[in-house]
RNA sequence: GGAUUUGUAGCUCAGCUGGUUAGAGCGUUCGAUUCACAUUCGAAAGGUCAGAGGUUCGAAUCCUCUCAAGUCCACCA
């Protein structure tokens, strides 16, 4: 053995040991009982980082199981990641000068695929460098068509049972990327913005002041809204305002929405743009003049028709101080949305998109949590998921992308439907149009669907299912995708039902789900509720694990922004990836956020060299007891309790203790604890103080002792320092099989 | 505005189902060794556990409040 742990030399050669000896899959232990654990999957299209690096934690649980004499199944995957990946791939065109707008639909989509294609393979490879014994036999991807196929039936199912319907609402949008976004997915900013006091003509004599942040939206208004208890306003309500700059006559209405003390206590209503109004426009049953168009321009107004929202709002200011109709302007904080990806302010539309009615799927959800069928490590994050699960809103799963399992739903064209089409034909040229015109005009219909970006309708849209086998004209296929959690919220059942057969009824419900506690809301709320759904109640995982994020150095959030990225891979090769596991558990309570820390790493490297010199002190012993065989050959002497020195009983006992320790702390997950005391007990207990004694007898009694005790300890470490474990096991004398497959101390055959 | 997390040695963090002298890594000081250890071993210094109050025989650990930092959620036009 050399006088120092390369890593470099081992872990590759480890690893594929490993799986040339099938260890990864369930079957190595067919007896075993199911543990399961379905691996988040990363973008298919991205690279690892620290967030993918805490899988960590899934691995210790996964191995420790499997050595348990478990089942176990650690299932890989990755995500198509809709939006996220357009996102990245429209960057490249535009770096090529090219728009999403410059293909077809179908073009685009297939573009897109090739491009993940080309990088799928990276991710992969990458979780193999850590040493991630998952079960490649088993891997999936959202968008393979088995899984596809399941995802629609889920959504036909959900329509079916009620749970879905399709309605005119306001959704966010980004008019830069083209879709809208689900609350989560966007952004709060606070802004420094003016609150406009314009003063809107009673026809019946007079003014009423309304404050606003949006003067340009004005063209959309429809009423101006009071309190009805405000003494300033009463007299008015019922009375009619004519709206300047078009003179169209809106009315004076209550509503105790209205907030007395805010602006000038009169506000204007325009239900096509903004969230309030839009529910006040619903419950006062008024109308929903759209002025903004998809593109983010001004349309319909008769003023500022063309005019981006900037321009608009500064033309609208323009005209209405020529009429003395501007008042005051005030400085005003206000919190802007803006879109997660691009940061562009997002802009409330009115869409046709498919909701979620999730309160029956919540209720269940909320039961499983209060019964204890799922329980949330750490525990205070149980109170933080009730809590967004009871003020949880209908779920927009429409998301106006290409790339992403399509919404499987076709409508029936109709001579009362009318529907605005864009496409590109086969010149290469932009139409749009009425689609029952653009047929008379006789362009085709393929033609049309492969182009179609966008079908604006508002229509009592007749839902058909009959999936791909739709060729009669009568039929306008959805062209919305759903969100992607939509299909990643099926994903324990989706993976176990097209994995092998017997799976599903083998590790459903799964045992833990093991995830960053970033995506609580994003996903794992949404397995739970799509999950139990889908199995008549059974929940996906018994088990929420969640660990923190993995910030800088310095304790800041690694971004790309910022250029303070560190790759895992950089590390892992420098320090070894056994180095790395450790430090990341190490030290670190599970949940909280940690800093990266170098001198750790550094640490928990000396402490692989630390486990090499244990061996090769063996190594030493075994040369000079045995010094005319060979060390694989070595027959090393079975213990026998009562021939041995009183001091290696009691550090038999000792060993006990730490086994049936490390197991209590790996079933509770506090990893760190575990790793702290495996760390200190074979560092500043086995080495410093027993091996320092032991130095001084050498006979056969003592070194089957060492052996012994030495092989308990590689055990124990195994899971979170898998490869120096694997490695050194493998030298020892007398020595048998694999570590990833041996019995973990105290288990019997 | 609500929710939530964090505040412990110079630095990064454990410990917090309450119980003897509060721990680790790195750093610092002193000594030993090169005998499995590109080192390692032994020893030491360093903390009124953010602050205040409370519960208790006993609190870093439970409760209340205050201060500070962070995160998430929220329709104030």
């Amino acid at each position: 053995m050399d006088k120092v742990y390369n890593h470099q030399d081992v872990e590759e050669k480890i690893y594929e040991q490993w799986e040339k000896a099938g260890t990864f899959q369930p079957e190595i232990n067919p007896q075993g009982k199911p543990y399961t654990i379905i691996l988040p999957p990363p973008n298919a299209n991205g690279d690892l980082h620290f967030g993918h690096a805490m899988f960590v934690v899934e691995d210790i649980l996964i191995r420790y199981h499997r050595m348990l004499g478990d089942s176990a199944l650690w299932l890989p995957g990755t995500d198509h990641a809709g939006t996220e990946t357009q996102f990245v791939f429209e960057k490249k065109l535009q770096e090529q000068g090219k728009s999403r707008f410059d293909f077809t639909r179908e073009d685009l989509y297939h573009k897109i695929w090739d491009y993940v294609q080309e990088n799928r393979g990276g991710i992969e490879k990458q979780l193999r460098r850590l040493g991630f014994s998952l079960d490649w036999s088993r891997q999936k991807f959202t968008l393979d068509a088995d899984i596809v196929s399941l995802v629609k039936q889920s959504f036909k199912k959900m329509y079916e049972d009620g749970l879905i319907y399709r309605d005119y609402r306001l959704v966010n949008y980004c008019t830069r990327d083209g879709t809208s976004f689900s609350d989560l997915e966007t952004i709060s900013e606070e802004k420094e913005g003016i609150l406009y006091h314009i003063k809107y003509p009673i026809k019946e004599g007079g003014f009423i002041t309304v404050a606003t942040t949006r003067p340009e939206t004005m063209f959309g208004d429809v009423a101006v809204m009071v309190h009805p208890e405000d003494a300033r306003y009463k007299q008015l309500i019922g009375k009619t305002v004519v709206l300047p700059l078009t003179n169209r006559e809106i009315p004076i209405i209550a509503d105790e929405t209205v907030d007395k003390e805010f602006g000038t206590g009169a506000v204007k209503v325009t239900p096509s743009h903004d969230f309030t109004d839009y529910e006040v426009g619903r419950k006062h049953e008024l109308t929903f003049p759209p002025v903004i168009g998809w593109s983010g321009k001004f349309e319909k107004t008769g003023v500022v028709d063309g005019f981006y929202v900037k321009q608009a709002r500064q033309k609208t200011l323009e005209l209405l101080k020529e009429q003395n109709l501007l008042e005051k302007e005030e400085p005003h904080k206000m919190v802007v949305k803006i879109c997660y990806k691009c940061k562009t302010v997002l802009e409330p539309l009115p869409l046709e998109q498919w909701y979620i009615k999730v309160k029956p799927l919540v209720a269940k959800a909320l039961e499983s949590i209060e019964k204890q069928e799922i329980e949330i490590f750490p525990k205070n994050f149980a109170q933080t998921l009730n809590f967004w699960y009871n003020n949880l809103k209908d779920w927009n799963i429409s998301r106006q992308n290409v790339w992403g399992i399509q919404i499987p739903v076709w409508y029936e064209v109709t001579d009362e439907n009318l529907f605005a089409v864009s496409f590109i034909d086969k010149q290469g040229n932009l139409k749009q149009g009425i689609l029952a015109d653009l047929l008379k005009e006789g362009s085709e219909w393929e033609e049309i669907l492969a182009g179609l970006q966008r079908v604006i309708a508002r229509m009592e849209a007749k839902v058909v299912f009959e999936d791909n086998k739709i060729e009669d004209k009568k039929y306008l296929p959805e062209t919305d995708t759903f969100d992607t959690w939509f299909s990643s919220g099926q994903w324990p059942y989706v993976t176990l039902k097209t994995t092998k057969a017997g799976d599903f009824e083998k590790f459903y419900p799964t045992s833990v789900m093991e995830t960053g506690r970033d995506i609580l809301f994003f996903w794992v709320s949404r397995m739970i509720m799509l999950g139990m759904y889908l199995t008549n109640g059974q929940v996906p995982f018994k088990n929420v694990v969640l660990h923190g994020l993995v910030n800088d150095p310095l304790g800041k959030k690694m971004s790309k922004s910022k250029g303070n990225v560190v790759n895992p891979l950089e590390v892992a090769d420098q320090y070894g990836a056994d180095a790395l596991r450790f430090a990341l558990v190490y030290g670190n309570a599970l949940g909280n956020d940690q800093a990266m820390s170098y001198p750790k790493l550094e640490a928990m490297r000396k402490f692989t060299n630390k486990l090499w010199n244990m061996a090769r002190f063996i190594e030493f012993q075994a040369r000079n007891l045995y010094p005319q065989i060979d060390l694989n050959q070595i027959e090393r002497k079975v213990v026998e309790v009562n021939n041995l020195h009183a001091n290696d009983q009691e550090w038999l006992k000792k060993l006990d203790v730490l086994s049936q320790e490390i197991s209590n702390y790996i079933d509770a997950y506090q990893f760190n604890l575990a790793a702290e005391h495996l760390y200190d007990f074979i560092w500043h207990e086995f080495a410093d103080k027993y091996i320092e004694d032991v130095k001084t007898r050498n006979d056969e009694d003592s070194f089957g002792a060492l052996c012994q005790m030495f092989e308990v300890q590689l055990k124990l470490l195994h899971p979170f320092m898998p490869f120096v474990t694997e490695e050194i096991y493998q030298k020892m004398p007398g020595h048998q099989g694999l570590l990833i497959t041996a019995r973990w101390p105290g288990v019997r055959e």
